[in-house]
DNA sequence: ACCTGAACACCGTTCAAGT
DNA sequence: ACCTGAACACCGTTCAAGT
């Protein structure tokens, strides 16, 4: 009932890196990519611009920290999830399949691991990925290149989302924007193009994460089947 | 013997497509991603910014037809290079080798890939996979999905060489440059990073192209063992 | 039709000055 | 120690004006 609050006005929280990186998160969900600009956080941070280097060495940091922050969530997460009882490839289908929603869902996070050397997401992932090999039972000399195989096609897969989320108008739906690559395949030179014109129809009953997961099956296969002299 | 030439002085070749592009080439390659300005292209073409506008809608087809112009070569090669009778899978091996080659030399070509969608470049690489993955003997149905499988792990490495290639300082070797990353891998948390830490000693004797065949391997053979029920 | 280059509306980053 | 915000050195892009 007193007028008086016991403490004056709400008074700003100090900033902190977490209270930056989370606001870039924020950012580049709601605006894209190119939404996040030192002007921009320094504004929904309700400061000047030079604030913000006091806590971040400069933008790159930031992405990788902003990368890094859902990266470890969803690594997190799958690992969390993993009981142990799981086959490891399905464990390794389920980090993966956890990663595809997460860059989905933030297509920003794609192109940041796409053009990110190997920084901490992409270790978290590696590691990720590398235990669940090592479950599998790939003798030591593969487990590098079953690993970065894996990670690799994770990443490629990464990029390219980004770079459809890009541009694709944020109003389409996936529906309408396969129609459009299909129409655009169909209608390629038949000389130069005959294999792309002849998958073009099937891209119509595409799904974009059961592709993915039969990609990381296809390379799971090749991890764990004895090399043949030559094929 | 005339002291007047035929023509008074030599007269600037007329700006073209092709000159600003071939221009933008040579400035990706010498001075990198970041060295490509309208400024500094226009500067070596002789003539204003506003000038390259005439021929080129904007920086990002400009950096798209550069792409073009490299990966059309390599697809080309390789095409050419195959005479039909060398098995397909020596022939994807052969493509992806190419590609891998031209990224290496030109790194912003492993960039723009990552994170073009959709386009030109990807789709010449996406129709020279398909057509050995069709004479692999891949049933109709699994086609796409192979195909697009390999391209992704394509794009991934070549993402990853780029963003390696934009950290290391220009005179750095390999050796030097891979010894830096196992010292640092082999830092890291025992217990995080159990994995990361048990390969990185591989990392000193590692061949970047070796492994990236290694990974072009184990795919097809994914590709080419029928799966079973349940690995 | 094609070129010129100043001008516009942005960037990331720095830094003297404040508290 | 931390924040402020003007200023610097760039960008890509536009556009009136020229030839």
């Amino acid at each position: 009932m007193a007028t008086r609050t016991r403490r004056p006005e709400r008074r700003q929280e100090p900033l902190s890196r977490e209270r930056i990186v989370s606001a870039a998160v924020e950012l580049l969900d709601t605006v894209g990519e190119g939404g996040l600009t030192f002007r921009a956080l320094a504004e929904r941070l309700a400061t000047g611009p030079g604030a913000i280097y006091w806590h971040v060495a400069g933008k790159s940091e930031l992405l990788d920290a902003a990368t890094d922050s859902v990266v470890t969530t969803v690594v997190g997460a799958a690992v969390a999830g993993d009981d142990g009882r799981a086959p490891p490839h399905e464990a390794i289908r389920a980090l993966a399949l956890g990663l595809f929603d997460a860059i989905d869902a933030h297509p920003w996070v794609g192109s940041e691991l796409a053009r990110t050397p190997s920084g901490s997401p992409l270790l978290r992932i590696f590691e990720g990925i590398g235990r669940q090999v090592q479950a599998l039972g790939v003798p030591e000399a593969g487990q590098f290149t079953a690993a970065s195989a894996l990670l690799h096609y994770v990443l490629g897969v990464a990029g390219q989302n980004a770079a459809n989320a890009r541009t694709v108008q944020p109003g389409t739906d996936r529906a309408e924007f396969l129609d459009t690559v299909a129409t655009a395949w169909s209608r390629l030179d038949p000389d130069e193009y005959t294999f792309t014109r002849s998958v073009a129809g099937r891209l119509r009953e595409h799904d974009d994460r059961a592709e993915f997961l039969a990609g990381i099956g296809l390379i799971l296969t090749g991890i764990t089947t004895p090399t043949r002299p030559t094929g």
